[in-house]
DNA sequence: GTGATTAATGAACACTGTGTCCATTATAAA
DNA sequence: TTTATAATGGACACAGTGTTCATTAATCAC
């Protein structure tokens, strides 16, 4: 994966890298071309190709390294955990690390999630968030009847609601601390949104 | 806004829509041109510009038609409505008649929303969602002291699991019937995601 | 139907960006 | 210091853009 690789690559790719940011940031991520990324950067535009086919690839290289990043946390989230703490009041260790993941890597995903960001990242996401929950909650519910939800119907419905609650949080000023954010949503998926938000049953 | 248009104006506006989808769903949206455009429909280039500034306009003006039909819709919704059926375990109607909007224009959102398509689309119908929650949800937290998430936060968490709940439908080949959809998103509002699954307190 | 109106066409224009060369220069690694 | 290779600058043909304009064709009002 990684190869062993000269330091002016390196540097490179980082100016390539900053430069993507930047443009997201200043112009949106619509219509960036290579000659934006390399005049931004201060490099040879012939470089570019040295390194990427296109912009899209240089945006999917990029795409995938963040997307590693959050397999490694993701991968090890257990929705009956969740369930556990959640009954007994209280918060689901996993989903802290996953925030302070997001936390700690805010500047990117804030741009890259923004209004001007790259959408197909977001997409992205959300999938990874899906996929491994349908792993984990496939074996709960085998076998069972008393299901109202099919499983793969209530996945989408968390796996959107998760990177919604995710992305809210980044583009607000990130007010809640990483545990905070795992309270609330241990209590959304506990209580469910109606009665969390302050419904009463009467 | 609709000013009275002339027959031809009206055919290649057509045109120009039907070779817009098609060529998503052929090539995908990223990258299509205004040359790729006017091929596919067979109209002069020239006359492309005569109605759209460039592919961004046909797109924007395209989301605004869709925009203001769900609009239609959603601004009659009353979470409240919605809990007193769910707590009586019937179905909310206003959400029925929202899925069915989504039944009808299917062809149209599942290509735009879909793998290829385009996610501002989907931005701007999650913005929607979150937008007329904030009117209808503010009022009714005002002054209360026992909501255990702040509203914004729940709204956000809502707004983008319904858009990720009707996608999933959209995707896997509408097998539910509106009603059934508004029954089972009735379900994982009051009872939350994890009950809805079958967790069971014990 | 006829004539006035206006949309669509085809062809040209300068311009920007693309992807690919190649000889040359600069920099890192052994 | 030598060897390897990354980066540069300049060139190339090509595709797409956005605009203009004279010409053709369709529609609308009468």
């Amino acid at each position: 994966m990684t190869d062993k690789l000269d330091r002016r690559q390196l540097k490179t790719k980082q100016l390539l890298r900053e430069a993507f940011v930047k443009l997201i940031r200043e112009k949106g991520y619509e219509g960036i071309t290579v000659s934006d990324l390399t005049r931004k950067a201060n490099i040879n535009r012939g470089t570019f190709y040295l390194h990427y086919k296109d912009v899209l690839d240089l945006r999917d290289h990029l795409k995938a390294e963040f997307h590693q990043g959050l397999l490694a946390i993701v991968s090890h989230l257990e929705p009956g955990e969740l369930f556990k703490a959640a009954s007994e009041g209280k918060v689901y260790d996993g989903l802290v690390r996953l925030y302070e993941y997001f936390d700690a890597q805010a500047d990117f995903f804030e741009v890259m999630l923004g209004p001007k960001g790259d959408l197909t990242f977001a997409r992205l996401l959300k999938d990874t968030i899906e996929e491994r929950m349908n792993e984990k909650i496939a074996k709960i519910t085998t076998g069972r009847k008393d299901v109202l939800v099919p499983p793969d119907v209530l996945i989408a419905y968390m796996a959107s609601a998760q990177l919604g609650f995710v992305l809210h949080w980044l583009q607000t000023g990130r007010k809640q601390s990483p545990r905070e954010l795992a309270q609330m949503l241990t209590h959304i998926m506990y209580l469910g949104p109606l009665k969390a938000v302050g419904f009463q049953a009467n």
